[in-house]
DNA sequence: CTGTTAGCGCCTTCAC
DNA sequence: GTGAAGGCGCTAACAG
């Protein structure tokens, strides 16, 4: 294995023919393991191209293919771990299939009065487009202009493919763990900010919130639903809310609580701890993710694989752009989210 | 602002020309901003451009003019905070000068048996790369196979420019917090495991710690002092550890502990509460990093401006990359890290 | 100030 | 199974 070159000018196909002896044409297609080249010639390339370490431009082959070899993230932000993890899984795929991988945060644009983003000419660099949690504001014209395949992981959008987990099963098996446990008053804290995102994910689980309550034959009450967003600090003056709107009378708060997001709930855990609310005594918490960090507060939680979630969207997408439609079935492939009990839940105080 | 092109074929340069009644080098100039067009010609361009939706082919323009417009990111994985806000950071600037940022993850190759990097090529992939924590089996040939800028954050590497914080300041100040509140048994949990990433930070954080420590006539006990990485597990197991070289009794162990990143000090916490040891009064723990969750622990921190340290890397990369050297002085910037008290830490129990 | 002429490096018809 | 020619879309160097 040769691994230098001490060749001063940058090889281009052209070096490697020469050394080969054969036609650039011919080096282009044995490297990219193409039929109709003989075994001989094209281990005779291969050594070649090894020897002279060369590399195929990325943007040359771009131009003569009319592929970029690139997929792009659409995000609103990549900070927050949800993100990240599905980006690692996500990462596996692509790379080993030789995409590279392009992040595209919508940053300030993500917001409530977000520019619709500008998407012309995102198909001239990437073949294809992730979309994590992408924001309403995106749907309307510039999904169309978009001109490039997009598989969503997180919020869905009608008619477009993605990968998500059932979240009105996570609002449901939330809601169901603290039913069992004896609860008769548990809030939910979560809604999206108004129309902030779009995210179909705050109001799905909110939907199966509300149906184990109904199940149960728990009466729903309006001021135990709280606008959070998935943010720690929405999570900490969420529970300040509720505190005030119970006269700062701990008794007078729901026994427990669902929050959207694991994030939500280490806001909650927060802001309990310094108001001298016990947990799990005195309230239940359950959160959604099983983010990384979660066990660190002994947080009960409805986890979901995300990483995997990133790595299947990777998967429909690169078999979208090679034209094979995602893979006979529904254009939404549902993950399973999975109850996962630690030490912020448990019955409620005995009256 | 019209913001629709009914064309059904792709627009390229020469459509636009065509609709301006100019050249297609005309359009290019003009788009581009580039001197010596008239301001007339100029707007009827841009009109044109804009009526049909034009963006350039980043691929063709990247071959005509040798210039990727994209920069690399290379880090041994991002799912941890402190990569991705490097990211955040370096993003805004990259974005506003036109640029990508690709990612590109280590993955399993940071772990100590990593094959040397494969970075031929990636400089036809990108104009410049910014190393986050780049590993020391990066260093010995494939650097200079990379033949294109580098800028490191964090972890420095000799003869690269980069910035970071002044991580041996990083560890007097921890230290000295803890020595100040009158404790003489300070652990540092945080060496790197041998070799594994050929990380800086933890060394030269370890000897500010020294330096404090001898500062303050305090001897320096080779037990304290324990190899973790930066996971949060490593601190779990890393007071554990402790605690069983003092044969579990709680009194034995050091009275304060220096983590190397809040993430340690996080596993730490953990640890301690579940083995009933209290923090602060029987334990003080300060950590590094200011993470965006460490204010949920109350952890006590050093911190350390992170987001910045990308944004000034990308804007240091950015300027090489033009040609213009680093802006005339040390190739490293150094910024000041700067203590966060919180309540992890107190005065040592009274004996 | 603007247009014309050559490529950038590779891939893909077509011939052989 | 292999080679020769043309072009992907844009930009840079030279004319005018």
């Amino acid at each position: 294995m040769t691994d230098t070159d001490a060749s001063p000018g940058p090889v281009g196909i052209v070096e490697v023919a020469a050394l080969a002896g054969v036609s650039p044409a011919t080096v282009s297609r044995a490297l990219r393991g193409i039929p109709g080249v003989s075994t001989a010639t094209r281990q005779l390339v291969q050594k070649a191209a090894a020897d002279l370490g060369y590399v195929a431009s990325p943007q040359a082959s771009a131009l003569a293919r009319g592929r970029t070899s690139a997929i792009g993230v659409l995000a609103p932000w990549i900070s927050r771990w949800f993100f990240t993890a599905v980006i690692e899984g996500a990462q596996d795929v692509v790379t080993a299939r030789g995409y590279d991988l392009l992040l595209y945060p919508l940053g300030a644009n993500a917001g409530p009065d977000a520019q619709p983003v500008d998407t012309r000419g995102l198909h001239k660099r990437v073949d294809g487009v992730l979309g994590l949690n992408v924001p309403v504001t995106m749907r309307p014209a510039t999904l169309k202009t978009l001109a490039a395949p997009l598989v969503t992981v997180g919020s869905t959008i009608p008619g477009v493919p993605g990968v998500r987990v059932d979240d009105q099963l996570v609002g449901y098996l939330a809601a169901r763990h603290l039913i069992d446990l004896g609860h008769r008053r548990i809030a939910f804290l979560g809604l999206d900010p108004d129309d902030m995102y779009g995210f179909t994910v705050a109001r799905d689980r909110h939907t199966g919130y509300c149906r184990a309550l109904a199940e149960a034959g728990l009466p729903t009450h309006p001021a135990d639903v709280e606008i959070t967003g998935f943010a720690v600090e929405a999570g900490e003056a969420a529970l300040e809310h509720q505190l005030a709107i119970a006269d700062w009378d701990p008794a007078a708060l729901p026994t427990a609580i669902v929050a959207v997001s694991d994030e939500v709930a280490m806001g909650v855990l927060y802001a309990a701890r310094h108001r001298g609310i016990r947990v799990p005594q005195d309230l239940s918490v359950v959160g959604v993710d099983n983010h990384d960090l979660s066990h660190l507060f002994d947080l009960t939680t409805v986890g979901q694989p995300v990483r995997q979630q990133g790595a299947i969207a990777a998967q429909m997408l690169l078999d979208l752009i090679d034209g094979r439609g995602v893979g006979g079935g529904e254009p939404v492939r549902l993950l399973e989210p999975g109850l996962v009990v630690r030490n912020t839940t448990a019955p409620p105080r005995a009256h």
